[in-house]
DNA sequence: ATGGCAGAAGCATTCTGA
């Protein structure tokens, strides 16, 4: 099963870029990140003319995430429905469209665009760690469901100074910073692994390039979008791949897609007996 | 420290992103 995240920085302004890739990779789910619109203008049909359904949850604008998904979702949530974080308000993160979580062939899915944060020590940033922290105890009630997971999306944050392209310049800034990395790790637990450093362990893998100062004709870029599998599906996953191409099209996000490949065959997938998981055309 | 580029909203320019 492949399973891809994809920060596509507005859905509508990528919309062809982004059913060309699915018309040669053939994901089994695609999670979308930025798609910035509101579910009703999500431009559902050209997805499901290629067999897959969509689940948006989105605002004008800004963040928005999306699956899309040959099976069709169960359960799906929208938001920190099981949080229980109690240092904060959660009230105040229902207004950004950041997460949308589903249970697909037997595994939770859990999409997320991670606030930016700005920088180190404003508001934009105290929201960020916030929001990480709440997104930890959400995957902790996941946990105590024993649910297998599958967290997946763009988390800007860099995991170590090998996903920088330039450490020592960026070393301790936003993205980069000891804070969000402590934050990120402590949503991880011991319980979720980094794709794709199973497989790479050496830096000069990146996953978005900024738009400015020339960065992807420099290569100058981070490693931001990340896929983290629960312990247990570990012997499962067979590759691990940062789909940089994407990065030369033609007004291109400016994120490219991560995809894993898991192989469920030997996985008890009990639903799978039951006709109507199947999206139909 | 600032700006560089891109998208949305909306029609000039501002806000946001990372």
């Amino acid at each position: 099963m492949l399973i891809a995240t994809w920060n596509v920085n507005s859905i509508r302004t990528r919309l062809s870029q982004v059913t060309d890739w699915i018309s040669q990779v053939h994901p089994d789910i695609l999670c979308l990140q930025e798609t910035k619109v509101v579910d009703d203008s999500f431009p559902v049909e050209p997805f499901e003319k290629l067999g897959y359904s969509v689940e948006a949850y989105g605002q004008k604008s800004y963040n928005g995430v999306a699956i899309i998904s040959k099976i069709k979702p169960k359960n799906i949530k929208k938001g920190f429905s099981d949080c229980t974080y109690s240092d904060q308000n959660i009230e105040i993160f229902k207004d950004q469209k950041r997460l949308i979580s589903a249970d697909i062939n037997g595994i939770k899915i859990i999409n997320v665009y991670v606030p930016n944060g700005s920088s180190l020590g404003s508001n934009k940033f105290e929201y960020k760690i916030n929001w990480l922290n709440c997104l930890a105890s959400f995957l902790d009630e996941q946990e105590k469901k024993g649910e297998l997971i599958c967290l997946v999306g763009d988390f800007n944050v860099a995991p170590s100074n090998l996903d920088i392209h330039d450490p020592n310049k960026y070393e301790g800034g936003i993205m980069a910073s000891s804070i969000e990395r402590n934050a990120l790790n402590n949503v991880l637990k011991a319980r979720l692994i980094d794709s794709f450093r199973i497989f790479e362990k050496n830096t000069g893998h990146w996953s978005w390039w900024d738009y400015r100062n020339n960065a992807y004709e420099l290569n100058k870029g981070w490693r931001i979008d990340h896929i983290y599998i629960s312990k247990e599906l570990s012997s499962k996953l067979k590759n691990c791949v940062i789909d940089s191409s994407t990065r030369a099209n033609f007004r291109p996000s400016d994120h490219v897609p991560v995809m894993i490949n898991l192989n469920l065959d030997d996985i008890n997938v009990d639903f799978f007996e039951d006709e109507d998981d199947f999206f139909e055309i």
